[in-house]
DNA sequence: CTATATTTGGAACGATTATTCCAAACAATA
DNA sequence: TATTGTTTGGAATAATCGTTCCAAATATAG
């Protein structure tokens, strides 16, 4: 049998997710992962295929390291509404904590690769996708139970959100202060009645 | 006297923009901006500094460009908030009908390098700033000619405008349709009443 | 026409890029 | 313990990176 393998995948995909975050994808070299991860150009090559397959692993990594957290924080709230403001307070308290202000790493790399990088594109595509359904969802109720008016669709409040959520991404990036984000959560959210 | 300059200036930087638009700064290679300037290395050497000057003049050019094409949609609106829904609709249509789905770049350069290169992270300072303030004094001018509330305080709106703006730019790159803009910008602007 | 000053093209530079390769290390089975 | 199959480290590769350098080209001034 073979010798197996040494050290824990995830963790590698953490430190090469967070390397990709800081310093974007043509941004990072395998010399910079290799320093990051511990690991040597082989293993990295030979467990995760080259530069951009692990690339695209730390993105779907990441992805469901966001949207894990996010349920997490969330999902216990009755209200829709409340749901949503919470979502968005917890957005703002995480940018504030992190204090690298780094922004997100899909974000990133849709501004840094998506038109340039098919499976990148596919992938963000899909990522906005996901993220407009489940707002939509959360607007769909809040509606239902009363909670805000029909003036406008379910799929156009959330792209507005959808939006919210990407601009506070760049935001947190060119002014990363608190009383800036808190603003525009504040009047980004009132659209909520 | 010297040889004169053969080439003109703002022509190589249109292209040269037009290029760190598409690829981004660490995507562009010097050999990309010589092919697609026309300019050999040691003419784009001696006319700009090295890349990175480059870079910055290509984003203050780009800055002044964008601003100027701004200012020209909406100076002449009278009405501040139909200014504003003017602003936006302008962005809208520009997105649409470049077609490349390239975004901004300044904001793509906010993704990629604010966090990385102090020059950069000066310059989208400053720009949320300006952007900010231009924001700011149009809301200003709402609500003292009432067309506006007073809910919100001029800034809070202004950062909203700016957020949603930013916002776009990195949406258009994700899900490039008409239909999910417009439907951002309707939610986003109906905070102004 | 000559001299001058600057641009220009292209070769050349060392550093870094992503990737490959191979022998040595090693854990698990037989 | 011997064998097997895989991982591992580090050297090696070819390509590309940003940058420099220099001789040739060229427009102006004298």
């Amino acid at each position: 049998m073979p010798k197996e393998v040494l050290f824990d995948e995830e963790t590698v995909l953490k430190k090469a997710t967070a390397l990709f975050l800081n310093k974007g994808y043509n941004g990072t070299s395998m010399d910079d992962l290799t320093k990051a991860t511990g690991l040597s150009r082989s293993s990295l090559y030979n467990s995760f295929g080259d530069k951009h397959s692990l690339f695209m692993r730390c993105l779907t990594y990441y992805q469901a390291g966001e949207h894990g957290a996010l349920s997490d924080a969330v999902s216990n709230i009755a209200s829709p509404v409340k749901r949503i403001k919470a979502a968005f307070r917890y957005l703002v308290d995480v940018i504030l904590k992190s204090g690298t202000g780094n922004g997100c790493l899909i974000v990133n790399t849709t501004a840094e690769l998506a038109t340039v990088d098919k499976e990148v594109c596919e992938f963000v595509f899909r990522n906005t996708d996901i993220i407009e359904h489940l707002f939509t969802q959360w607007v769909k109720e809040a509606q239902q139970q009363g909670e805000i008016s029909k003036t406008f669709t379910p799929t156009a409040i959330a792209r507005h959100l959808f939006n919210t959520y990407v601009g506070l991404r760049i935001s947190e990036q060119s002014n990363p202060d608190k009383k800036f984000l808190d603003d525009i959560v504040k009047v980004a959210l009132s659209v909520l009645v």
